[in-house]
DNA sequence: CTTCTTGCAAATAATTTGCACTCCA
DNA sequence: TGGAGTGCAAATTATTTGCAAGAAG
């Protein structure tokens, strides 16, 4: 795989990120220090990177694709309020998946988990709260 | 809620389906029993339902949406080469969300869990298995 | 009747593709 | 220099919306 400037800084921007981003996110993150990008280019990096492992992807049932960094291996509890996000740093499949892949023959590649809920300042908040995120 | 056939149809697809459904995929099902049915009525009832409770959305990285009924709380091992999937009886989870919510102050609503892997049909047809998924 | 729903068609939004040109190795 | 990579614009695909006509309570 070649190494071109629009590679180095999506991959860049997907490292320093906190949280999992959109390609458009990535497009615009990247006017400035890169302005001739196109989106197109954000698209088809994403995709190789996904193919090599070096990004993932995820959807939060809202339909759009979010991208994190490859390492970034982690789950969230996410608040389907405003979207805030904690990191959950245990991950209690890898047990399960051993007794699955036993089980099923299924060669075990990885797994998504997000569980949903409403964050302390959403739930004091009311439920009539502001629509910061749309889902 | 007022009850209109195509809510009874649209439903009952759903509670009858072993799988998650696409708007796409109940419309083309609903063709015969339900010809004037147009995809949008599919998509608004759909999000009708999900706000009521009644059916639940998920997404398997792929960006599109899909949607099952709402008792069918289940967790899937899904083959990454053919899309065949297995459903995973135990959920760990509860447990885990208990801590959580001490923890954080959420309230958890819900969670969602994929296993990804390739089947044993097709990890032994090799991998450069024929292209049945897109993703 | 009156309001909630639907169908249709047109509008968005997200993602993909074709092709000529550019730039890394 | 040759082929992988890019930008642009156009094409798809998924989903949403406006509105007049239809059906449920």
């Amino acid at each position: 795989m070649k190494n071109t400037k629009q590679r180095q800084a999506i991959l860049c921007l997907l490292a320093q990120s906190h949280g999992p981003l959109t390609a458009e996110d990535i497009f615009q993150s990247l006017r400035d220090s890169c302005p001739s990008l196109a989106l197109s280019t954000v698209y088809r990096n994403l995709e190789r990177f996904c193919a090599e492992g070096l990004v993932k992807k995820e959807s939060l049932n809202d339909g759009i694709i979010r991208y994190t960094s490859g390492r970034e291996h982690g789950h969230y509890l996410v608040c389907t309020e405003c979207d805030r996000r904690i990191r959950l740093d245990s991950c209690p499949l890898s047990e399960i998946e051993q007794e699955l892949a036993r089980k099923t023959g299924f060669e075990i590649d990885g797994h998504s988990l997000t569980i949903y809920g409403k964050c302390p300042d959403c739930l004091h908040r009311g439920t009539s709260g502001h629509p910061s995120r749309k889902d």
